[in-house]
DNA sequence: ATCTATTAGATAGTATACTTATTATAAGTA
DNA sequence: TACTTATAATAAGTATACTATCTAATAGAT
């Protein structure tokens, strides 16, 4: 017997849907074997501020494309566990600087090889002359797409 | 004065998650201006059930690879709204049964042109003679990726 | 200098998406 | 039958991802 076969089986948005979620229990799988404790979204955070110190929260989404209000939340949990320090700018008190700890720098460098050996293996089923043309196909449509976007990027 | 490039921007997990918030936004957007309040995840719910009246919310929960406990939830918003009825299995008192409701079943054949135009639209940015491939990486990606979710897709 | 509009951040509320643990029921085995 | 294992669903807790609304602070215009 065959599996039941849905029209959603096929469609773009319901397999993105579960790419994304193939995605990020392979990066949570790798992160913590490594015994770190962080997520994928509070790494791209992380990865935003390092060359970016100083930054505030509404430029740092709009910098990974993140909701202003989810940003606020991902922030106080780096802060928490360490690794980010926020302070209010004494230029424009609305804004909070972010910049990472020592600690935080230390597992940043730690990580990223780690990330980039997550973002290998979740190509590697493709033969390898497939995958720029659909790292490619991505980045067509994440630019395209943008405005779509409740979270846009800006990077201006 | 060019952006700030981050090396993030070029990683296909973090491209993923963006696409996903686009195709997530481009649905909201496109069902509310035709007047229906429904979520993509509760619309792919929808359109499992319909060709499997009767089954219950874990094999529901394998058929689109929704975790079991989301699912949960899912379907509790969607008897809420009065699209979906949930009924104690006599045979195993464990189990609900999923069937869609008079009203459940209108709004799904309403609905399903619209999610087709969706799809089109996303993809839409890329040449049409990339966009077959694009969709037979995505679904070569899940089915390879499927064992790594936590959520694995399961038809058997 | 005041008025207006804008902006940064926070708060409250909803919806996914997960973890771990618990309950109820069922199925298999000794 | 008693014991064990497995399964369906729920509960509680955490983390994204959003809406709408609010406050505080700034910028711009007059």
């Amino acid at each position: 017997m065959h599996g039941t076969m849905l029209e959603i089986h096929t469609m773009p948005g319901h397999l993105i849907r579960r790419l994304n979620q193939i995605s990020v229990a392979m990066f949570a799988q790798r992160v913590a074997a490594a015994g770190i404790d962080i997520t994928q979204v509070q790494f791209a955070a992380m990865s935003a501020i390092a060359p970016n110190e100083g930054l505030d929260q509404a430029r740092l989404a709009g910098l990974i494309a993140y909701d202003r209000v989810t940003m606020g939340g991902v922030v106080d949990r780096l802060v928490e566990k360490g690794f980010v320090v926020k302070t209010v700018n004494p230029k424009d008190r609305r804004a909070h600087q972010l910049r990472l700890t020592p600690l935080g720098r230390k597992l940043l460098e730690r990580l990223t090889p780690i990330v980039r050996e997550v973002q290998e293996s979740l190509l590697a089923p493709l033969p390898s002359g497939e995958r720029e043309a659909f790292v490619a196909s991505l980045i067509d449509l994440t630019d395209a797409g943008n405005e779509r976007s409740r979270a846009p990027m800006r990077t201006a």
